[in-house]
Order: C-alpha cells, then structure tokens, then sequence
DNA sequence: TATGAATGAGTCTTCATTCAT
DNA sequence: GATGAATGAAGACTCATTCAT
C-alpha cells in the first residue's frame, strides 16, 4: 500500500523545501479555516503565508498539493502524538488506553483542522483520494493492533475487534464535526470534550468484554 | 429557531414547482454523487435532471439552493422514516430501539447522499448553514426526547444523557464516512452495517445503565 | 421624412390595444424611471403594468418598442401641450414666448420621463434613432418657424436663426439634465425652474434682436 | 464631498496601472462610441484595448469601473485644458471667455466621448453616480467663480449669478448631444460650432448684464 | 530562487422571446 | 386574447497556473 505521496517541487535544497512548506501549511490551515478550500484563492494563501505566487508554486504543483500538506502535516501530528502518549507505558490495556485518550485530545486540540479535512475529503484528486483513504485505513489498524493485544488470541471473534477499532478510531471526530451542537448543548465545548472523553474510559472497558 | 428555509422560485404553480424539483433533487444527486457538488456544474445538473438551464433556474435562485434541496430531501427522509419506525410502539425503550435502527438503516440505505452532505456541509451560504445546523441539533434532540422517557426522571443526569443522544445520533454515520474502509475491512458493507447495528443495540443497553 | 413609426401587434381591436398600450407606458415609465432602460427586466415592466408577459407581448415585438411607446407619448405630449398654449394666440412673438413657455414647462412637469428618454437615446434600434432623431429636427423647426415669423423677411440671417430655434429649443433640458446639481445649487427644483422661465423671456428679445 | 474614486486594482506596479489604465480607456472609448456601454462586451473592450480578459479584469474590478476611468480622463481634459487657456491672463473678463471658450472647444474635440458620458450617465452604479454628479457641481461652480470675479460684489443677486454660470456650463454640451440634427441643419459641425462659439461671446456679455 | 503580471478557459446567472394550453 | 412556463444564448467575472524578468 502507498500510504505517502511525494508532492514536487522545483527546489533542490531539502531545507529549504521544508521551511516553505510548513510556510504554506500555516498559511493555508488559515485560509481553509476562514473560507474552505474552494473559497481561498491560491493568492489568499501566498498572502497569509507570506510568499509570492510564484514562490509558492515553486514548492508545489497544483492547488490540491496544499490540501494534501495539510493532511499530512495533521496525520503525522496525530500519530506522533499517539506514539509519545504511549512511549514508556508497557501495559496493552493502559496502552490502549493512553492511545484513545491522546487521540480524543490531538482531534479536540486541532478540531479546526480535523474538520476541516473531514470536509474537503472529497476535494484530493482520485490517486491522492486513495493514499489518504489507505493512511485512514492504517491508522485504524493500528487501534486494532492494540485492542488485540489486549485480548486472549484464542477468544477472539475478528469481525468485532474490527468493528471495535473502527468505532473507537471514528467516535472521537464527533467533537470537530458536531462541535456547532455541542458547543449549544453543553456549557462549553472543553465542558463536552471531557464528558466525552469520559464516556470513552467505559466505553472501551464495555467493548473489551463484548469482543 | 427557524429550522426551514424558503428557496426562492418564479414559478406560480406549487403543484409544479414540487414536481421539478423533485426531478432536481434526483438529478443533482446523482451529479453531485459522481463529481461532487463543486465540479458538478449548473448545466450538468440541468441536463441530468433533463431540463434546460433556463428552467432550472426557475426553480431555484443559486447552485447553492440545489444542494439546499438535497439536503433538505434527505433530512425530511430520515425523519419520516424513523416516525413510521417507530409508529405504533409504546414501550420507551422499544421506541428507542426502533428509532435508533432506522436510523443507522437510513443513513446506510442513502449512505451517498449522506456521505455528500457531510462532504459538502462547508459549501452553504452562511445563512442556510445556519438553518442546516440548527436542523441537526433538533434531530439530535428527538433522540434525547426517546431516551428521557426510558429513564426514571429522578435519575437523570442532564449531561450524561445529552452526550449519549449526540453520540446515539452521530455513530451511524460512521457508514458513509467510514465506507471506504469499512468496505475493504469487513465481508461487505452490508456486512459492516449489519455488525454496527448488533453493537448500537449492546450499546443502547450500554448507555442507559450510565445515566 | 419618416417621423412615425408603427409597432407591431397581434391584435386586431384597434381600440384595445390603444387602451393596453398606455397601461404598458404607464407601467413602463415607472419601471424605467426606477432602474432604468437596461436594468428593468421585460417581467419588471410587465408585472408594473399589471400584465402577464404573454399578454405584454402581445402588443408589442422588442422590447425597444416599450422604450418607443415612451417616447412616442412624450413627444405627442410636448407637442400637444405646446399647440394648446398658442391657440387663440394671433401675435407672433406671443405665440413664440408662449409656445417657449409651455414647452419649458411641459419639461419640468415631465423631468423624470425627459431624462430617462436623453439617457436611454442610445438604446433605439438603428432604424427607430432615425425616426427620434428625424422627429427632434422636426420639432426644432417648428421653434424655427415661429422664430421667423417674428422676423422681418429682408433681414432674416438664416444662420443665426436656425442656431437661435436650436439653441432656445434645447435650452429648458436643462432641468432634467441637471435637476441634481440644480436641487442642491437653489431653493428648489421649482425654485430653479422660475428662474429658468425668467431668464428664457429675456434671452429671446436678447435672441431676436441678434438675428 | 468626495469628488473622486479610487478604482481597485491586483497591481502593484503604480505606473503600470496608468500605463494600461490609458490602455483601456483608448480601447473603451473606441469600444463605446462603436455600440455604447451596454452592447460592449467587456471582452470586446480587452480585445481592442489589447488586453486579455484576464488582464483586464487585473486593472479594474467591475465593467463599470471602466465607465467612471473614461469619465475620469475626460473630467480631468477639460479641466486641464481649461487651466491651461486661463493660463497668464489676468482680467477678470478675459479668464471667463477664455474659459468658455476653451469649454466649448474641448466639448467640441471630444464630442464623441462628451456624449457618450451623458448617455451613460445611468450606467454608473449608485456610489459612483454621487461622485460623478458631485464634480459636474464642482465644474459649474467654477464658472460661477469666474463670473462672480467679473462683477461689483455689491450688485450680485446670488440667484442670478447661479443659474448663469448652470446656463453657461451646460450650453456646449448642445454639440454633442444635438450633433446629429446639427449636423444636418448646418453646413458643417465645425460651422455649427464656430455659429455657437459666436453665440456664446454675446451671450456673455448679455448675461453679465443681467446679474 | 523570487516575483508578480499575464492568461483564457470555465462558470454561474440573467432575461428577451416563444409557444403550448 | 390571456397566461406563464420553457428556452438557451450571451455575458460578467474568477482564478489556477505559467513565465519573463
């Protein structure tokens, strides 16, 4: 599976490619946020990062390159963070545990982000459609690994581990994609991430019993 | 809360103006569905629907408004769908249990259209946006509305039982948003969906314990 | 020289479309005097005059022919009024400063309907310019004639009158011209248009004596 | 009062902007006079600017902008030229013919583009149409300076000093909007012209007599 | 490498006119 | 004669991308 893609550049030093580019990708979170993809102009974002058009178009080809930076720049956050959360931490249960949690908080942290992915995933071109989709698949089969090891191998009923780490990896991007109710229904929205967050905790003990 | 839009028309006849667009809606679906709703333009809309531009815009002041009607299809969809699920039970909680099945039913059944307008949530005008949400947090309170009466009222932990209708309305959802993966994870969708569906009835039980 | 110019009809009752077409007109002035030639929509003008647009085309080919109707009823209008106020007038240059007079006020009375016709001149049709423009000189040489006769013949300098039915026949477009400028600048609009007709009186005895 | 308008431009490069600012007006105005301001397509008008569309729409942002930069240019000609005939002549008197004359000459030279502004006067959006109706007052009331500097300060009726320099202003404007019957009524439009300059000359002096 | 002006295909929307009922 | 729905050509404007400097 190619769960990256290299987007191109004119630029041969290495450094510099990746200065700019985290340039772009502040510049166009911003942009994204404000108007969404389709409503920020290629100029909108070289303004708010700082860069002229023709600089920016020298560290990617198409518009659609800024959107994949931008969602891989949230994917590696959010497996870096994953795997920071867990270092140390030997026990598969408290494993998952610190995973789920650290993942609920990366979601709430960037929710901005997050949704905005959510909703412009219809907006990659068909072959970086496949390398995000594939990456998505990853990331949940790395809950699974983890549900897994906290299982006896014998006791195993596959389809609902499955199931399992689906539901667990998905649940969580209710904050940034329901967060207009939420922030209405509860006190605040940091108010609902922890409510949330909790319902989770016993979440994962009842989906342990029930796999 | 003004939970309805009017979209605007220049056509007298109602009884014709609930005919075409209807003929939009399905023409637009199926549009928006292939190409999405950004690169689907007014005049491939119009020639699937078979009408000419011209009479289209009849119909409608902007593209927006077409994606508005679809949205507004689909929502009138899944709330009579769950009513006539759940007409003629008494019992709370079987209520409940009907309703939340419907509703995972729905959204799989028209997992597309749902998947759309999820993808293309951003793409409102900031006023119908405002109609679109305040329409999702109604719904979500429908099911706060079926869960109160499956509790002793004494009982009731307001929060709890506020994030366990958010979360009741908003895993479904994981089919269309998750179809992807799902599909290439499990047997088949069907499959998939029938598997989520015996975890939302656990689940139910799950959660009414926790209020 | 052809200074009339038949509109087109469907209909055979004489009497009918005479009374449809000075709603059009009505309906037509209002609508243009509000946005304009361009800006009003056929359906504008329609609705305005209490038509539907079929029945408007009726009566009608283009919608240039509104923009004629309009100047074909101020015109007649001018020229009406004008004859009138020189009837039983016997005294040349009774009749000239009546006949200068009134059409002064005719334009005043009619201001918003004579600047909408000076603005929208080039919005006829080539052929229909002809026939405005045909129908100005003629208008301008019945000053001229009235001129003239106030003109002993031997010392008549054919240039200087010609310039002096010009210019005293196009001088009172003034007010609608101008009428803003004209507003802020004195009392009134009325107010401007006194001192107008003042001046005038004076001009033509400055005017005939330099012929 | 706000007597100018910035029109909105991508450019950077301030020359530049004139440069092709210049550009387009030349091609508008060829444009313009050819089939008016609404039959002018704003691709016809790139095109014989010598523009693309593209670059065009870099220079102004609506259609109308180009409207109000040839009203601009032709504003700022007849100011410039009038400066420029007043120029080392002290007299009182001698400032007000030369002036006038001026007047009438450069209405005269640019009798297309003189008509053409006040046969789109409507076209102007609201905004624009106060800033253009506030330098047309600007113009006439420096010719009511000019005037009122021929005369006793204590002799002045305000009143008639007004409207003399509203007639004086206004009377060129007959070439070109009476340019076709003049045309046909004289030996020449220069003939028509040089009759009406003459006219003028006495009309001063008749008119300076009367405040 | 950096800059920003140039490009023109592509899109939404309008509206005069026609025509079936 | 009256109605109003249907039509589609036309036009203003945008913007991703390129390229000369």
């Amino acid at each position: 599976m190619d769960t990256r893609k290299k987007v191109g550049t004119n630029i041969k030093n290495k450094d510099l490619v990746n200065r700019k580019r985290k340039q772009i990708i502040d510049g166009a979170i911003k942009a994204f946020i404000a108007k969404g993809f389709h409503k920020s102009t290629v100029k909108d974002i070289a303004n708010i990062a700082g860069l002229s058009m023709g600089t920016l178009y020298n560290y990617i080809n198409t518009k659609e390159d800024i959107l994949y930076l931008v969602y891989d720049y949230m994917t590696n956050i959010l497996t870096e963070e994953m795997e920071r959360a867990m270092s140390g931490i030997e026990d598969p249960k408290e494993r998952l545990r610190a995973a789920l949690k650290q993942n609920a908080n990366t979601i709430y942290k960037y929710q901005d982000i997050v949704r905005l992915l959510y909703r412009e995933s219809a907006s990659h071109d068909r072959s970086t459609l496949h390398t995000v989709l594939s990456r998505e698949t990853e990331y949940i089969e790395l809950f699974e690994c983890l549900l897994r090891n906290c299982i006896d191998a014998q006791h195993i009923d596959e389809d609902h581990l499955k199931l399992a780490a689906d539901i667990l990896a998905y649940m969580p991007v209710i904050l940034p994609l329901r967060s207009w109710s939420l922030k209405r229904r509860f006190a605040s929205m940091e108010n609902a991430k922890d409510l949330f967050i909790e319902h989770l905790n016993k979440e994962i003990e009842f989906i342990l019993k029930k796999i």
